[in-house]
DNA sequence: TATCTTTGTTAGTGTTCACTAACCAAGTGG
DNA sequence: CCACTTGGTTAGTGAACACTAACAAAGATA
């Protein structure tokens, strides 16, 4: 899909994103980085909103293992455990990730971006819904809380923990402080 | 402490953001949007990152009910309860305010900024912590969770859900789906 | 060998940005 | 009445921005 440069040219405006925010993501500072010229740039890509494109398609498919993952599991509680888990370890190893997410709110005068952002989103939280409506049905989850609501503190938690991380300058171990939340949640999410 | 003029100046800010994303907040928009000339600006802040730095002030102002209603309850869930409508209450009084927040990140690369919204932030937080652990103390709230996890629930729930809000045009009634939130959030916190 | 495509270069474009210089008019106070 | 302060104006600055024109070199293809 992405040629070699194409990919380069991307992960570099992530960097540059996650270095100093996506202020920093200047089409001067993404050739100087990679160490071409800014015409350059433009044999690979049309104009800097596909760059900013092909960057929120490359944090999807780097996003999508955690989505297929919990199928493996047949217990509900077990799913939402590898939801957390999952989005967290991929977070934590492209640690870069988590600035682009915050600069969602950025593109929010560039209609195209924010609607890919909201699809993305939107597409988790309906998986996570369903996860969380068979629960219940199952009688695995506690059924006397909205499920909109458990979604709402399953995802609200994990984005603050994230955006905690990463203001923090990543000084505590987010897989760590993850599985803690998680274990939390767990037991306010089961039925008793 | 401000100005009519720099009073007027900060809330045509707050609209100029809540309208078009902070790239929407330039002096020439700015002094369009209020009726003078740009330089006209320079006469009542030094500066462009003054006029933000008012901005969060404002915000800081306007937030601070929330927080001192919570020593009208004695109850921790009554508390919690106050702690979560209130603050809704204030964001659906003050629409505008809630795509402010979301500026946040884009305020990453000015140094003084985000300090001085993590400041705030971590103020709210703070007090929200000593609630729980109140709470917990006095056998109001289950001891089970780590009370981290329960700021980390109660806040990035509120946040998601005011996200929600701003993200979808305000389609829905953020007090009505808070206080869902919020009536589920004590099932999910109270001791049984 | 001749042509075309690909991918790079240097130099420069117009636009927008935050901000300034210089000036001016209205009110205030000694 | 005259100086000073306050809060406005018009005109313009340099810097940064995304992006383009024109050209060049290397490799593939006919």
């Amino acid at each position: 899909m992405f040629s070699e440069r194409q990919q380069q040219i991307v992960e570099t405006a992530i960097k540059l994103i996650a270095d100093k925010g996506i202020q920093n993501l200047t089409t001067k500072n993404l050739a100087k980085e990679i160490g071409i010229s800014e015409p350059a740039l433009y044999r690979h890509f049309s104009n800097k909103l596909e760059i900013l494109k092909a960057v929120i398609t490359n944090f999807q498919i780097k996003m999508q293992p955690a989505l297929e993952k919990l199928n493996k599991s047949v217990n509900s509680l077990n799913k939402i455990e590898s939801f957390i888990l999952e989005h967290l370890k991929i977070i934590s190893q492209n640690p870069d990730f988590a600035k682009v997410i915050f600069s969602e709110a950025n593109f929010q005068n560039k209609e195209d971006l924010i609607l890919k952002m909201n699809k993305m989103m939107n597409q988790s939280h309906k998986i996570l819904e369903t996860v969380v409506q068979l629960g219940q049905s199952k009688n695995e989850i506690r059924t006397d809380v909205n499920s909109l609501s458990m979604v709402r503190i399953i995802i609200g938690s994990m984005r603050l923990l994230v955006t905690q991380w990463s203001m923090s300058g990543k000084i505590f171990n987010l897989e760590t402080e993850g599985r803690q939340l998680c274990d939390d949640i767990k037991k306010i999410i089961v039925v008793k």
